[in-house]
DNA sequence: CAATTGGGTTCTTTCAATGAACCTTAGTCT
DNA sequence: AGACTAAGGTTCATTGAAAGAACCCAATTG
């Protein structure tokens, strides 16, 4: 792709949004952030992307302000920003859409309010109390259309069969839990 | 872009949904579409996109029944299916961030629900009447972030400062029109 | 019958994606 | 001290899509 994130005429929004998250895999980093992956290593470990690209994208990520990069305890973290989570609507209105036309034993993935347990719909609304409700105060639990984890399973993938709160730091230990 | 609608690994709904419209170029012509571009010259006028790329992403989107391809009166037209509108929400949810995080004059278009005059929010609800508005309800007009028209515009960049309403097709007659 | 319009295809050049190998720094083990 | 490992990258050759210009062909129109 020449110029991959340069679309010079268009000064529309979506367009101008397309420039920093439009590339290959980008979406998958942010959608992977979502799901509580900080580490260099997870990301290549489940996205299975190449390093250099990897590398690339973070590194525009940061620049664009969607990610910071921070010394963790023994590691670094990548982390969303405010602007980063602010994406989560995309995010949500993709996999929704995925789901509606793509998928074929049902969602993969459900999303529920912390505070009430009530499922999310596709805008983002809480169904038992109707208001939206931010990524923080989000669970990601395992849907109908989600495979059991195979023994090759990176642990990210295995951690990410267990219902967890949206931007929470991943722990290999979520992995070996026990549901 | 080696592989460029495919992430081999990914079986996430988001993956999915990225390999049918993550390409470049992809988003913008569907956004075009809502806007009522309905023909390939005005496809290429309007985005500028390389001819051969813009052949093969209708041809794709064809295939992957996001849009289909009609015989118009003097002329082919491309349309959205219902599957090709059902990404409304994903159009408005990068739109709104791009108006939130990039943008300098506030939003370039603004949408309103063309029962009652509401304006339409980022999640798709009418702020009149509260219910979400599909896009053949919804009328795009002129947001102040929008500059007026250029003299070597395109008259479909011309025509879209003017309201209309999603989905319904754009006619040159449309440009000349005073408001 | 020449010119125009609409909807493409073909061509070469450019440049990013891929995947494997290599590098650097910081601990940890013995 | 020296070896080993982990983390987080960079470098390299190859592949293949995007860009942009030129060409093609069918149907109207003057």
């Amino acid at each position: 792709m020449a110029l991959p994130n340069d679309y010079a005429g268009q000064a529309c929004s979506l367009a101008r949004s397309l420039e920093t998250i439009g590339e290959r895999w980008t979406l998958l980093i942010i959608r992977d952030a979502f799901w509580g992956v900080r580490r260099y290593a997870d990301f290549t470990d489940h996205l299975a992307i190449p390093r250099a690209v990897l590398a690339s994208r973070l590194k525009a990520l940061v620049a664009a302000g969607v990610m910071t990069k921070v010394a963790g305890e023994r590691h670094l973290e990548y982390q969303l920003t405010g602007k980063g989570e602010a994406l989560w609507p995309v995010v949500l209105s993709l996999m929704s859409w995925g789901d509606d036309f793509c998928a074929t034993g049902g969602p993969r993935r459900l999303f529920r309010h912390a505070a009430d347990g009530g499922l999310i719909d596709r805008s983002g609304r809480c169904d038992a109390c109707g208001t939206p409700v931010p990524p923080a105060d989000t669970i990601v639990a395992p849907g109908p259309g989600l495979e059991p984890p195979a023994d090759d399973d990176s642990w990210v993938t295995t951690a990410l069969t267990r219902p967890h709160r949206l931007l929470e730091p991943l722990r290999a230990a979520d992995a070996a839990a026990v549901p």
